[in-house]
DNA sequence: GTGAAAGCGCTAACAA
DNA sequence: TTGTTAGCGCTTTCAC
């Protein structure tokens, strides 16, 4: 009598008319988990196959109404137009949509005000976690509207330290100093960082790592360190406009280091729009690997982050089940050694400014 | 048992009791859309002043239920990882957000069946629309599935022409046509194509282009165009061995054309690791460009599509007013002419295998 | 001007 | 074994 390509939607109750039965009996049946109840197995596969046959799916939104649970987890990345960020999103949606959960990916930029709208935004549809990589050094704030909404929350990439929130990272301090004390190895003595927005806390370590290797290798960091801070802004425009900086300055460096990957980019476009030969004028190594870095003349040299497995833990925090205090995941950044950087070149034009 | 009181959530049930006024007068001067009611000032100020004062929230899952709208939209990439969709996809989620709208942000790969898993989870969850470039060549049964939900579909980049589905993308053929027609006039006798997925429509208009070009220089496109096909898939793996197949090949090609830019990637790693000079020994270009290879040495032609253009389209289609029969956007590919394809080598080793 | 009540599609405690 | 019923938090007729 019913036919199921009318117009109208299929629901539970649709099939539970169509087969005289009530909706409850169809709903227990269809998520295999009948409290505490038998059915023949006639009227589970009268069910089953009136479901099938009428295409039936569940309403995930009304699901979630009720059981307080939407499956949907909101990811903040800085910007998704960065290799290092796409590649962890992509690796974090796959395992997310394995465990069951859908990914909202959102850009935040570095303004915190946009972050707030976010995760404003994400609360308000009731993500079952937030993972953000946070714009604001200050996470007090944010943490109370989670908590208080009942939504986990995990940090990662620059993490402020704050009590209670489970962080995923890397040893950015200590990759960093490995890359520079190496470096340093090779005889250089002025080494010049481009830094980025003075307000990420990774940034700020990597910072130090380049701080702890001059001091180790015997140099005085405020005679060896050139041009600590950044434009300001973690950009390819900041990058550049580091390097040119750099290069002007009466003493230039022979070894420069970019402490993230869109600074790096920026740092050798500017290297040369200006004509300076990598690896033979000055040397370079940079944070985060890139997409080309292998192939440029020289080959960069980089410190690269297990993105895979950071995205990975990151998921395991926000949806796996939580035993004790908060877990926090620091993994090791590897690093690699291409040709960039080089013993210093002699100091034929030590004057020349 | 559900206590009503169990949480202390604000709702605009709290606020209405907190106020003895009834949920359905807070609903709607929080809404703004008082269905034909006048509220008195006083009224109104006391409620917007409650809803701010306790933090209130709507709870857009609920709203959601009843609306039949969601606000969120199901953006499926071949592969976020690639630098081409990362940015097409922070250009899109920007510009949802700013009209109100939420992404999911989903990695199909080439796989038609992950692709069938997506979007039915995307339906489940009921996005209001679906905007993917699609992995099968037929795009039938998901228009017929999406239409059923009631949830609107377009699709960009690779796109099979179907009927009553919007599509957005680049003018393939005419771009890779003028890219090539502009580096045979320097010479080029014998081109090779590095393709991948030999069911991907805008590949496989690209690769049209290409002999459309061939053809108009009065070359014979079966004498002139080497290794068509490429490994299958469209990876970086994949260019790579095609590189490697054209170079060992008796007649090598002195201009190289990869048809995506996870291709050129591939390639351009392969003549690294074989020691070809890129602009010497053979030309090289590539469609879409990537981060770096302006960087490289030389700087590498490509084929820039206008990626942010291409995402508002697809917003615009997704959200926007519908008027007539759909709309289809195709926009222009720009030729950014770089170092990398210059005069063939004059044939000294032309027997040399 | 304001409120009561009927759902949106689904789950689950409590009967029968 | 199966059904009844009460919500989840919100919007929206229609009545007062």
């Amino acid at each position: 009598m019913k036919h199921p390509h009318n117009r109208s939607k299929v629901g539970i109750r649709q099939i539970a008319d169509s087969l005289s039965l009530s909706i409850c009996t169809v709903s227990r049946i269809l998520n295999d988990r009948m409290g505490g109840a038998k059915y023949r197995a006639e009227t589970v596969e009268r069910v089953r196959r009136a479901a099938a046959q009428m295409g039936y799916r569940p309403d995930l939104v009304a699901r979630s109404l009720v059981s307080g649970k939407t499956h949907a987890l909101g990811l903040c990345v800085g910007d998704i137009a960065n290799p290092m960020f796409a590649e962890f999103a992509a690796h974090f949606e796959r395992t997310a949509m394995q465990a069951g959960y859908a990914t909202f990916t959102c850009n935040i930029g570095e303004d915190p005000e946009t972050e707030r709208r976010y995760v404003d935004m994400l609360l308000a549809r009731r993500v079952d976690a937030l993972i953000l990589s946070p714009a604001s050094p200050d996470l007090s704030a944010l943490v109370a509207r989670a908590q208080r909404r009942g939504c986990r929350l995990v940090v990662f990439d620059r993490c402020p330290a704050e009590a209670g929130v489970p962080r995923v990272l890397v040893n950015n301090r200590d990759a960093m100093r490995e890359l520079t004390t190496r470096a340093l190895a090779l005889g250089h003595q002025r080494v010049g960082v481009i830094g980025g927005n003075p307000h990420d806390a990774a940034l700020r370590a990597r910072l130090e790592g380049v701080k702890a290797a001059l001091r180790s290798a015997g140099l005085a960091v405020r005679h060896a360190l050139l041009a600590a801070e950044g434009a300001g802004s973690t950009t390819a425009e900041s990058g550049a406009e580091a390097m040119r900086r750099l290069w002007s300055a009466p003493e230039r460096p022979t070894l420069v280091l970019a402490l993230a990957n869109v600074l790096s980019i920026g740092a050798l476009s500017s290297a040369r729009a200006l004509g300076i030969r990598i690896g033979e004028e000055f040397s370079f190594a940079g944070f985060d690997d890139f997409p080309g870095a292998e192939l440029m003349t020289p080959p960069i040299t980089v410190v690269s982050q297990p993105v895979r497995r950071l995205a990975e833990a990151c998921v395991r925090l926000a949806c796996g089940a939580t035993p004790g205090p908060p877990e926090h995941v620091e993994l090791e950044a590897a690093l690699r050694w291409r040709e960039s950087v080089r013993r210093p070149p002699p100091r034929t034009h030590a004057g020349l400014q």
